[in-house]
Order: C-alpha cells, then structure tokens, then sequence
DNA sequence: GTGCGATGTATCGGTCCGATACATCGCGGC
DNA sequence: GCCGCGATGTATCGGACCGATACATCGCAC
C-alpha cells in the first residue's frame, strides 16, 4: 500500500522524505492517521533497490548563491523512474483482495485521478460487494446472536452498520456517477470553488501538470 | 489490542482459538475484519508464558466414554488466571494514545460493559477530542489545499470529513447518555435482553432503562 | 545567546496479517 | 461402501507497518 503511494505522489513530483510524509497525510488524511517514518523509510530504500525510484541529487537550481560553506544538508530528494511508472500502472490494473479492505481501498481511490474509468468502477463495484457482506454479517449478529451480546457491543455493532449502509450509498452514486458520464465528483458538490488565501510559499512541485 | 480483547473474552469463559476467533470476529466485526491465526495463536502462546492464562484441559465431564482410542484430538482450551484478570483491569485503567485510535477505541468499547463508568467517560471524551482534531485535519485541507488535489482526493475527504461530524454526534449521545444516568444504551434504540451465565462480578451496566 | 519548535534522516523491537500446511470430523452423493 | 468437501482445528513464516527513539540543523522569539 505505502509503495502504491509513494509512486502515486512520486509521479506528480520529486519529493524527499520529509515532504513525502506530509503529502500523504494530507492525500490520505481521511482514511488514516499518518505515515509512520519506521515505514516510509525502508520502504524508499525498497523501492530504490528495486530500481522504480532514483536519488536526485538537491540542487536547487540557483545553487552558485551559496556553494558549499556549510557542507549542504543531507536532504534525499527522489524521483520516480520510467520503471517506477510501469510498477504503478501495473498495480493499478491488479487488483486483489487487499484492493478492497478500508486502507487499500482509500489508498486506490485517492489516486482515481490516474485511473482508468473501467478500473475505478471494477474497484467501486468491488469495494461495495465487501462493504455489503460486512454489513450482512452485522445484521446477522444483531439479529441472530443480539442476546448473547452485552448492550454496549451491541450499539458498536448498530453503529457500524450503519456506517456500512451509508457508505454503500456513498459508493452507489459514485458508481451511477462514473457510468453515466465520466464525471468525477458526485453531483450534490461542485468543482471545489477555489478560494485562494494561502499559496503554500515552496510549492513543493509547481509545474504539475496533470498527465491525461 | 489482541492481548485486551483476548482476556476480556477468556473473562467470560474458556474457549479455545479457533471459537476464540470466532467470537473476536462476532464482537469487533464493527471494526476490524477478522482476527488472523498468525496474530492469534503467537499472542495465545504470549499470554500464557506470561501467566495471564493456561491450558485446561478438554475433558468433556464423561470422558470414560471413549477413553483414549483414537489419540483424543489435540483441541486446547485456554482459561484466564487470576495475573490475567488483574492483568485485564489493568490495561483498562491505563489508557494510552493507542486507546483512542480506530482499533484501540473499538475494542475499549467492545468491553465497556467491564469497565467503570468514570472510565468509560474518560475514554469516550478522549476519543471525541481525537475524532474533532482529525476533523479539523480534514477542514483545513478542503479549506485550503482545496485546489491542490483532484476531484476524487476531495470527495475523499469529504466523505471522511462527514464520518468524523458523524461519529462526533454519536460520541456526544453517548457521552450525555453516559453522565446523566447510566444508561447504557443511546435512547433511540431499545432491546438487548438477558446476558449469558457468566459468573462474573456484576458488570457495570445490564440493567438497561429508557432514558426519555 | 539561548532555548525551542519545525525540518530532516534513520534504526529497532514488536504487533499483526496473509499465505500456507496439515489433520480430523460429519454428511451427502454416487 | 467410500469419496469428496466444507467446517473445525492448530500451527509457522515472511513481510508490512507502527511507535519510540536518536540525532542534527535551521530560524526565530525572548
């Protein structure tokens, strides 16, 4: 799952460890806390060894100002390679089991953007067959073993049924969404009106443009 | 997490792993899939070197019957020590970081019907304050990275922004429930009848009332 | 001039998962 | 009669990920 996200964020620019972090959180802040560095880590190491990422050399392009008096930080900046490219398409056309459960899920969905349609409804419409059955099993044990259950399991169990019914909704009219017309936001909110206040001083990749 | 709720189930009666899994899956089917045996049987073998439980052994009462035949079947059954109840009352006493992330607090819950009310209280307010902060997260991001992302990584957020407001109100319920009377239940729901025989010191809150 | 929070890289032990292996039991179909 | 098959049951192994920890630099406020 980390790899698929670090070549997902790698595609749009290069980042370094730190950046990387932060970009993940805020792109998969909704789905889960925040990368850990005891992951991300070993994982750019894996994935450098395995010859999808490369090391760029940090240069910030001006870089005679201040040549080398203070023995420049030790800041890795990577980039994803041509292989790194296919390692991800490859992994978007793939999708197994883990596809489907909470994270991997969260983590496929906020890289739709560079999926393919017939792919994202593959996912939707497999993410809601998962969702369905857990939420079966949950009506099972309210229904059936409700007496064996104490009141407070019982109301953990109510809750996340119901979180259950109302993300298969939430995933109906994403998959009517994607079928009828490709649009890719739900129709109750518009395209983001975007109101600039803040315009983040580094931007960590300005040139991004989105490769159709 | 597995250690919590390994002991909170053994407090109710023996079981051996695989009915342990069984019933791990039924009572925190809400939040998590389904305990693995590469967790479950390594944890087993933890918990007993640490003395919170042991092997009984799988005698049937009228084991005359048939001896020893057929080699008796190597099924293990695991009951709670006295270490391991102390070691449970413990571990709900002290509530970590971990307490209040998805899994942690899921299981907390899970068991609240052992757990004093001051705790409960603790655990449940803890738990709002980390869902609104993850909220906030995800209004500053739709705030102000709005133009940053796509489409789909805001829909994203959208949709966990609206499951944390949602679990926000659920906590409150829950809360209020839980201060004024000790009414285990939220009021718009009822049922939950009788518990099992269970010689457990009284749990805290069976005796359910309507709170109007 | 000094402390302190943000930036930045890195490792280590431990928890948990997914795949896999293997053995028994009861039951229905042929 | 016996054969497969799904449920029951115990167990291990490699790998992914986390939390704690360590350490170093930078800019800024006090």
């Amino acid at each position: 799952m980390l790899e698929f996200a670090i070549l997902g964020l790698l595609q749009e620019s290069p980042m370094h460890g730190y950046e990387l972090r932060k970009e993940l959180t805020a792109k998969l802040g909704a789905i889960r806390a925040a990368i850990s560095y005891g992951s991300l880590y070993p994982t750019l190491r894996r994935l450098q060894a395995a010859g999808w990422i490369t090391e760029a050399a940090e240069t910030p392009a001006t870089a005679e100002e201040v040549p080398a008096l203070t023995s420049r930080r030790g800041r890795v900046v990577y980039k994803i390679t041509a292989e790194g490219k296919e390692r991800f398409a490859q992994l978007i056309a793939q999708a197994g089991p883990e596809t489907y459960d909470d994270t991997g899920f969260g983590v496929h969905f906020a890289f739709f953007a560079r999926t393919d349609q017939a792919t994202r409804l593959r996912i939707l419409e497999g993410r809601r067959r998962k969702i369905e059955e857990r939420r079966e099993g949950l009506r099972d044990v309210l229904g059936r073993a409700a007496e064996r259950l104490d009141a407070y399991t019982l109301e953990l169990q109510r809750h996340g049924l119901d979180a259950c019914e109302r993300e298969v909704r939430w995933l109906e009219e994403l998959i009517a969404n994607e079928r009828s017309g490709r649009a890719p936001t739900v129709p109750h909110l518009g395209t983001a009106g975007g109101r600039r206040e803040d315009n983040s001083p580094p931007p960590p990749g300005e040139t991004r443009k989105e490769r159709p």
